[in-house]
DNA sequence: ACCGGAGCCTGTTAGC
DNA sequence: TGCTAACAGGCTCCGG
């Protein structure tokens, strides 16, 4: 359970907010250099390679893929991170001084008549990973549609889940299914759906499908929005964020009751995953 | 096709 | 009070 002081796990919302957080500060300006104290971040190329291929770059665009950031440089390369548990991105002054998690620094080609910036990437549990390639394929190539998007529909929903006997909560966290949709959404989704998390993925009804594609859609959207009002937090080194507990419904709210009936919420594990739900909305 | 477990990390917390 | 061990969680890899 993430304590007061453990900023939210990102998924797709948290992802879309330091996308549209990082755009304005980014895009036109030019990378000078890398560096690192945990060489791990860089999973291709390594560290030394990444530097001497990222310094000249130039920032076109900022985009999202499931969890994925993705900065398109001018050179048809493209930055790609992914913030996995803990990974926080922002653009802060060089003279800001650097949090102990502030493991791998971007350093930016300064601005006549302005303090030089730098894009800091924070990752307290180090799990956090960092791509520069040629062809963004390469790294996004397995992932399935994206939730939001307008060609995401309910036939296409339902026509990838014929055929497949899984549990629906696993489902909804494979991203190869789905991207983007992680534990705290998973949970949240399933809850407005009425569907227990522990449901074999070939026994939903079309009801319960067309409200499992609604929720889901629906908790995205409230988390993007939610975030989105908070997010200057995110060019704020002091780490403290939006409200989520009030947004929630069941993750993290084990024996607290349920917002719709009052029976305490449940939490399971499955899967290795902390599971929330409440036992008599959900069927 | 699907599941389970190990491993990667470290701050927090439960247990002694 | 102070220590240690367990735990959480996204993702990948391995074995069943």
């Amino acid at each position: 359970m993430p304590g007061q002081h453990t900023p939210p796990m990102p998924e797709l919302p948290e992802v879309e907010t330091i996308v549209r957080a990082l755009r304005a500060p980014l895009i036109g300006r030019t990378f000078t250099g890398l560096q690192s104290d945990w060489p791990r971040h860089c999973a291709l190329p390594p560290l030394e390679e990444m530097q001497q291929r990222i310094a000249g770059q130039q920032v076109a665009a900022i985009s999202r893929r499931g969890k994925f950031l993705i900065f398109e440089l001018s050179s048809g390369d493209a930055l790609i991170i992914h913030l996995r548990m803990s990974g926080h991105l922002a653009v802060v002054p060089t003279d800001q001084p650097r949090h102990r998690h502030d493991h791998t620094i971007f350093q930016l080609a300064p601005l006549p008549g302005e303090v030089p910036h730098e894009l800091r990437f924070r990752d307290q549990r180090k799990f956090g990973r960092i791509y520069l390639v040629g062809d963004p394929n390469e790294i996004l190539d397995g992932l399935g549609p994206e939730p939001l998007d307008d060609s995401f529909t309910l036939p296409e929903f339902e026509a990838n889940l014929r055929g497949r006997k899984r549990v629906i909560k696993s489902l909804l966290l494979d991203q190869s299914f789905l991207a983007g949709v992680g534990n705290i959404y998973a949970d949240e989704a399933l809850y407005y759906a009425g569907v227990r998390p522990t449901r074999k993925s070939d026994t939903l009804t079309p009801e319960e499908m067309a409200a499992l594609y609604d929720s889901i859609r629906r908790v995205l959207n409230m988390g993007i929005e939610r975030e989105g009002a908070s997010i200057d937090l995110y060019l704020k080194p002091d780490g403290s964020k939006g409200d989520m507990q009030n947004a929630v419904a069941v993750y993290g709210r084990a024996g607290r009751p349920c917002l719709k009936c009052g029976t305490p919420i449940e939490r399971i594990t499955l899967n290795g995953r902390g599971t929330h739900f409440c036992p008599a909305c959900q069927k």
